[in-house]
DNA sequence: GAATATCGACGAAACGATTCGACTGATTGT
DNA sequence: ACAATCAGTCGAATCGTTTCGTCGATATTC
């Protein structure tokens, strides 16, 4: 059931159906009701190959998350959710393909193929050879997360030193003076993962404003890293009366070494962070923190896409989200020295 | 950049450049590298979409997720991570699709348009429009759950039935004798939602089976309704000693709940279930379940819709997967009568 | 009333690959 | 030595759309 069918049993030409179904020549009424009649009566729809190889263009969107081994995380769940609903109101199909590892096979197919529009790519590092293959490609992009040198290039982000930075002025202002920075693991940082890199220097420049004492530890995305994390920071530096953490997927980790520890949330202990709402509100007391905005990010990436897409170039549109700080029971004024 | 281009740089044909690419006809080793030395300098790539024309297949299967309305969880999360990994090996790319709400505009877009091979629908409901939708398009398609007649279709599901049952036998075993359900929502029960009504069955006969006293909870998917909800048993069944869980989501509130009407797990009380190994672990103490094997039925399905579209009138594939009950700590003897 | 728009429809040429049949030399078999 | 095979290549058709140019027929304009 192809247009020629349709036309054949319409008795027109193919061009005829095609203009009667999209409009773009005139068509008298009769025939249009005549063509609107067989096509509702085969259950014709065009066939999106064919259309998309004549067009040039595939009406669907790649979307790039970080392969299985390193964990998509919930945060990242919302956010592949919220593009695909942005992607569905501009009528676009989504390509899954995740990447990341050393040989990334669905990228290339769905690079190199062409089967995609534009390409938005999650979990970007700060130098990263994906983005050199897209801008050789010539191939519209948007990234979540900046590159070293984001110039020139479509991305949204998350200030990350921003928003630590405002967590440490908050436990400052409630009299901490030994603050600890729970960050990604060592790994990320090593391989140039941005946000991991922007907390550690929000925080460093946050602790040195206010002249207090600020210390960073590095901890691997699950909850007993977060538990053996918070333990070390206890017996390494006891002094410590407030944590700061990006590290969401650790947190209920953090939870029980303080539990054991007998550090009551906020009276003796306080913590503050970035985080997914999830995240914050699974922990006890909910947690005070810079809730990320999954789902504007969705959509404001897929936004900026299909306007790169329409005019590839056009200026590069950036956004920087700083999300505000949902304060919860997590913080409290510093204990009294003992 | 295409074959013609090619063609024309190598001093051959087109369809040499095919041939040669492809292997299906003898080309001789001068023009093969000649052809290579081009391409390689080139950077070509065929174009999929104009391959996909010709070959009348797209090497792309649809996967269809519930809406986010529904909050997509981390075990459909891990499904969807495991689906992509295999279908990543069997060099197929994967369309995303959310569907389930009235107006199921990308599902539309992606069956009918043609842009898959093969469809793999998750979250199916006993009887689902959608499913007779691919049927009369006889689109390839796989299901995770059954409809209520599955005769005949390719599907694989979690046999809630028999793990429910077991986790009665278990609890019954360690001497409790009033057992409480906390299934899934009421919604869900009404929409004809597979595993809540196969979860409602097995309990049914399992309490049967041992003479004991067994009630059904609904409860929504998240923290809260889980601790209203066992609030309510605790209160309408103070004889309760025990509950059975399918409901992961519900778990943080069920956990809090107990703790705070003290009752020590699994001294005073226990509980076992069906759930993520993410949502057991995070338990305390972690929680006596069944895992579901989120990564083992996303190989499957995928498994079985390859299968299908090569071979699209052979037998339908099925499989129930039982996943042993892991035990862990939530679990004890009922506490002696007072 | 002749020149000129305008409308509605048609045919053919793309888009970029794959594949079938045919053709040319060279090799083999008898 | 003549037919049969075979390796290597080419041209043309095809997949299902969209769109450009054209062309009657009717309507409008001076």
């Amino acid at each position: 059931m192809n247009i020629g069918e349709i036309a054949r049993r319409a008795g027109v030409s193919r061009s005829t159906v095609s203009y009667a179904l999209s409009g773009k020549r005139a068509v008298s009424e009769v025939t249009r009701q005549r063509i609107q009649a067989v096509i509702d009566e085969l259950g014709y729809r065009p066939n999106a190959t064919a259309r998309a190889l004549r067009e040039g263009r595939n009406r669907t969107l790649g979307l790039v998350v970080p392969p299985a081994r390193g964990r998509l995380n919930l945060m990242q769940l919302e956010f592949v959710a919220s593009v695909m609903e942005a992607a569905d109101r501009a009528d676009l199909d989504v390509l899954l393909s995740s990447s990341g590892g050393d040989h990334d096979r669905s990228f290339e197919r769905i690079v190199d193929g062409r089967r995609v529009d534009g390409v938005i790519l999650m979990e970007i590092r700060l130098d990263d050879p994906r983005v050199r293959r897209l801008k050789a490609l010539r191939l519209p992009f948007v990234t979540i997360g900046r590159t070293a040198r984001p110039q020139g290039m479509c991305w949204i982000d998350v200030d990350y030193a921003t928003l630590v930075g405002r967590c440490v002025n908050h436990l400052a202002d409630l009299g901490h003076r030994h603050i600890a920075l729970i960050n990604r693991s060592t790994e990320l940082v090593a391989s140039g993962y941005g946000p991991a890199h922007r907390a550690r220097e929000g925080f460093a420049d946050a602790v040195a404003r206010h002249g207090i004492g600020g210390m960073e530890f590095c901890c691997a995305d699950d909850a007993s890293a977060g538990e053996t994390c918070v333990q070390e920071i206890l017996r390494a530096h006891p002094e410590v009366t407030a944590v700061v953490t990006v590290n969401e997927a650790a947190l209920p980790g953090v939870q029980r070494a303080l539990e054991d520890a007998e550090l009551n949330i906020p009276a003796r202990f306080s913590i503050a962070g970035v985080a997914a709402r999830f995240w914050a509100e699974q922990f006890r007391p909910q947690l005070t923190a810079a809730d990320l905005p999954a789902v504007d990010m969705g959509a404001t990436a897929v936004d900026f896409l299909v306007e790169r897409i329409a005019e590839p170039d056009g200026p590069p549109r950036q956004h920087l989200f700083v999300p505000p700080i949902s304060l919860r029971n997590s913080t409290g004024p510093a204990p009294a020295a003992h």
